[in-house]
Formats: structure tokens, C-alpha cells, sequence
DNA sequence: GGAAATGTCGTGTATATACACTTACGTACT
DNA sequence: AGTACGTAAGTGTATATACACGACATTTCC
């Protein structure tokens, strides 16, 4: 790869996605510091409660994130007594619940959320934040076809 | 946070950052399966190579990592030998060269990645795709003011 | 010339991510 | 009943990510 190749860098869909996603996840941890929860706790959370009671292999399609990622990602948030990891009636499914203090938690971390979410709304424009999830759900949207 | 509130889950910018960079991240590790490297790897060892010679703190910016994240993410890919870190003039600096073994692997890499590329820009299609990397970039503006 | 401020970096710790492999359960077919 | 296949999940291993903290080098300022 010639050094003048900037298209592995500058134009890579990948990269650039990772790229910003970095940049906002620490954008909106900021906002999440005094809540207990990360970015990712906090969404994952958010998701689970929204979805309910749910396998956890379900419950990582809904993510678009990898069963065993999910897994690990579980740990934490149920170690803090936020959710539930408990057996259904299928002996081999297992299946998360939010808990009361998981509600709980969310509830107080909501308003940083929104804080954050507002403030990244008001930087980028209304129009432009619009198109920006349209494309990201475009994409995976696509990758699932 | 009521059951009823989508917002965190379906709107929040990070969690949709992160949930397509996984899936595109995938995507791309797919294709670069047999070069040796994944998408991580590859995009850096790529920036390092464009950037030349850069101490860690510097490369860390343009790839908006955090230094301490690319100090181990240098790890793996000075270990196999395809780049290197040496002090500089400045005792306190630590230099970043991609050597010809990590050249050399860029070049066996780079078509991998093309094909990787050139897939997801036909799925998107030339309109879409482009308008997704200037949002990207758009958004890294926005929060490096 | 020495103290204080600043700049560059690594490590400890914790979480996030995913692949390969294994285990255990359920279902269908004979 | 028993085998074969499919499905759900956990673990081992490796990398990615970032914060808090501390080590060491340079610069600044008296």
C-alpha cells in the first residue's frame, strides 16, 4: 500500500465509525459520570427494561452485539443487584430482567442521558442529527440483508 | 424512566454509534479473516504508516483514542514485529514507525480491505455511503469545539 | 541554579468486544 | 428407548477502551 494511500485511513467505513463513536461515547460519559453507569451500562439497561423479561441471545440481537459480549456485559450490572439472570421454563434459556433498582437507577440516570443527548442534539443541528440516525440504522439495516 | 420511553434506547446517539460500529467492525473483520489483522489493527497500523513517525500522544489524537488505549493497542502489533516504539530526541517522547514488516503486511492487508470497502459501499450505495462519512466527520467536529 | 509548573508516558484496574470451543438441554426420527 | 441433530448458553483467550494515578523529563520563572 503506496504511503499516498489515504483511503484505508481517512475514508475507511469502519474506522470512522469507530472513530466517532469513541468521541461520543466519552461525550456522553461525561454527562453519565455521577450516575454509576457507563454509556454502554446505561443503554444496555435501558434496552433490557424497554424489552423486558428476555433471553439473552434475543436480547443480544436487539443489540446487534455478540451473545458472548452480552454475557460478559451482564456481569457487572447484575453484580450491582440492577438485573437478573434467571432460568425459564426452557432449562437451557436464560433470561434477564430488570430489577426495581435497576428502574431505579435508570430513573436517576435518565436526566444526565438527556442532557447529554440535548447538548449533542443542539451541536450538530436537528437536521443533521436526524440524517445521522437514519444512516446508522441504514447501515444496519443493510449488513442484515 | 417510564416503560413506554423509546428515547434512550432508540435515539440516543451513542448507543446507535457504537451498535453500528460493531456490526460494520464485523463486517470488515470478515474480510480481513486471513491477513492477520483485524479491523483495529489494520486501521492503525494504516494511520501510522500515512502519519510516518509520530510520537504516541499525537497518533492518539488523530485516531481520537485515548493515549493510554493506544499504548495497548500498540502491544500486539509491535510484538508480531510491524511496527516500533523508540524514544526520541525529547527523552519524555515515544516515537511510532511502522516497519517494513508492517508495511509489508499493510500491502497483503489492503485488498482485503477493499473488498471489504467496496462491498459496503454497494450496499449502501455512492450517495448514502458518502453522506454517512461526512456525518462521521461532521460529528468529530462538532466535539473537538 | 533550583523550585514549580508543564508535558509525555506507563501501569493498575475495570469494562467492552468477539471468536473458538465446550456443555447442557430439547426435539425429531427411527 | 435411543440416537442424531439443533439450540442456548458459558468459558478460555485475546484484544479494545478509558480513567486514576504515579514516574520521569523538560521548561519556566525567580
Amino acid at each position: 500500500m503506496a504511503k499516498s494511500d489515504l483511503s484505508a485511513t481517512a475514508m475507511c467505513t469502519s474506522a470512522n465509525l469507530r472513530k466517532a463513536a469513541r468521541a461520543v461515547t466519552q461525550f456522553y460519559d461525561e454527562s453519565l459520570k455521577n450516575s454509576g453507569l457507563k454509556s454502554t451500562q446505561f443503554s444496555l439497561l435501558a434496552a433490557a427494561s424497554v424489552a423486558g423479561t428476555m433471553p439473552i441471545t434475543r436480547l443480544a440481537e436487539e443489540m446487534a452485539m455478540d451473545r458472548t459480549t452480552l454475557t460478559r456485559n451482564l456481569k457487572p450490572l447484575e453484580t450491582e443487584g440492577l438485573l437478573q439472570v434467571e432460568p425459564g421454563e426452557d432449562r437451557r434459556v436464560r433470561n434477564v430482567t430488570v430489577t426495581p433498582e435497576g428502574e431505579a437507577a435508570l430513573e436517576r440516570a435518565a436526566p444526565m442521558w438527556r442532557e447529554a443527548q440535548t447538548r449533542m442534539i443542539d451541536k450538530l443541528g436537528d437536521e443533521r442529527w436526524g440524517e445521522l440516525l437514519r444512516q446508522l440504522q441504514s447501515v444496519r439495516r443493510m449488513l442484515r440483508d
